[in-house]
DNA sequence: CCTTTCACATACCGTCGGTATGCGAGAGTA
DNA sequence: TACTCTCGCATACCGACGGTATGTGAAAGG
């Protein structure tokens, strides 16, 4: 094997290790020794290909959200006019990231750990730009009243994020410690489709009347 | 000084102290030394009214959660009939959360921290509990369509936590590392302005038509 | 074949959150 | 007042963590 093949080797090995173990545990509770250790290497090696934890999880956070991005594209792209594209882009998105594994990286992790600045930077880069192009075209063609697209994105995206959250405690209860005392009531998995439901109202309801 | 007084006193300056330091430097930044430093007081003293870090950090993010709720609360009574209460509530939250203070405990370090299952526990027993019963009432008298209450209170929630985010790092910078490679506009505080019309526009789209 | 490079391994350090134990002043009792 | 008990802390210490400095052996280049 030669020497770039085995670098990449190593690096793919180190990601996809501790992506499955951020994603299970939470970053602050995994340590770097337990990474190395299931990825069959030394911090030597981890420290070889990145320069520390926080460096490791961000290319952890843009393997997830590029995996997430491309799951809405193909949403969007099977989908005809635009408003429909908005439409599966954004049903694709809230399912996608009601996978826990997803949402401990991408959603509860990602901003703690590199800082919303750079957070945002990361989205707006993958998911959040297919989200302002589909906007923008739907304020082109007048599906949508004139307005300002990055205010907006923003708002849908906090949205889609606060729902994917609330979706996965409510499906699978995920790997939290405990319930709290919440409002007590069971749900089941028709809040996947109020949620869903919800949020196609509030997309209607952007519609020029 | 009685003991309780005493007691008291030790418990209010460890929360005091440790809330300007979450907020200015991030709940993993700072350490339980530089606490109980500030504080006057030793770890022993720290570790006797609290259970731990964590513990800590829940009675300073309970504090913050109840300060914005009851500049929320201020807010909404001062309106009239039901729609602007909400409308007048959900810009108060906005700005209150657009204090960096408040973001780095409440938005960014809590639902990591804690885990988002507490985190909403919280949310929902401050802040989010006046916002549903605010959509509620405008259920019942028909201003906005029957609909589960729950999910659309999340999207809400959800949606103005990340305006509040957006305008933090756009009209004062924060205490952010560094910027990434973002849009490159760079924008001013007519943001706030966008942003609250923006939020308005999406509530109203909420109306019965 | 010899040298250089480089992808790691090994050994070590300061600091962190957490704990076990000691202590001294207020609080109850006679 | 004196004696004791309680309890609100202080002190000393521990294992584990993220990070670093240095060593090493095999692939790459001439």
């Amino acid at each position: 094997m030669s020497r770039a093949e085995q670098r990449e080797r190593t690096r793919r090995t180190l990601v996809a290790e501790s992506r499955r173990l951020f994603a299970a545990k939470g970053y602050a509770a995994v340590g770097l020794a337990e990474i190395v250790r299931e990825s069959g290497v030394t911090k030597g090696a981890l420290y070889h290909h990145f320069e520390g934890k926080t460096a490791l999880f961000r290319a952890v956070l843009e393997e997830v959200q590029q995996e997430v991005a491309a799951r809405v594209v193909a949403a969007a792209e099977a989908a005809e006019d635009p408003w429909e594209r908005l439409k599966a882009g954004c049903a694709a998105f809230v399912e996608a990231s009601a996978d826990p594994e997803v949402q401990r990286v991408m959603l509860l992790d990602g901003p703690a750990v590199l800082g919303w600045n750079e957070w945002r930077a990361i989205d707006e880069a993958t998911s959040a730009a297919h989200l302002s192009e589909a906007l923008t075209a739907l304020v082109a063609d007048g599906t949508i009243p004139p307005q300002p697209v990055a205010p907006l994105t923003r708002l849908l995206s906090g949205a889609m994020n606060e729902a994917a959250l609330w979706l996965a405690q409510s499906t699978g209860q995920a790997t939290e410690q405990f319930t709290g005392q919440s409002s007590g009531q069971s749900r089941g998995p028709s809040d996947l489709a109020d949620t869903l439901a919800a949020l196609s109202r509030l997309l209607e309801a952007l519609k020029t009347t």
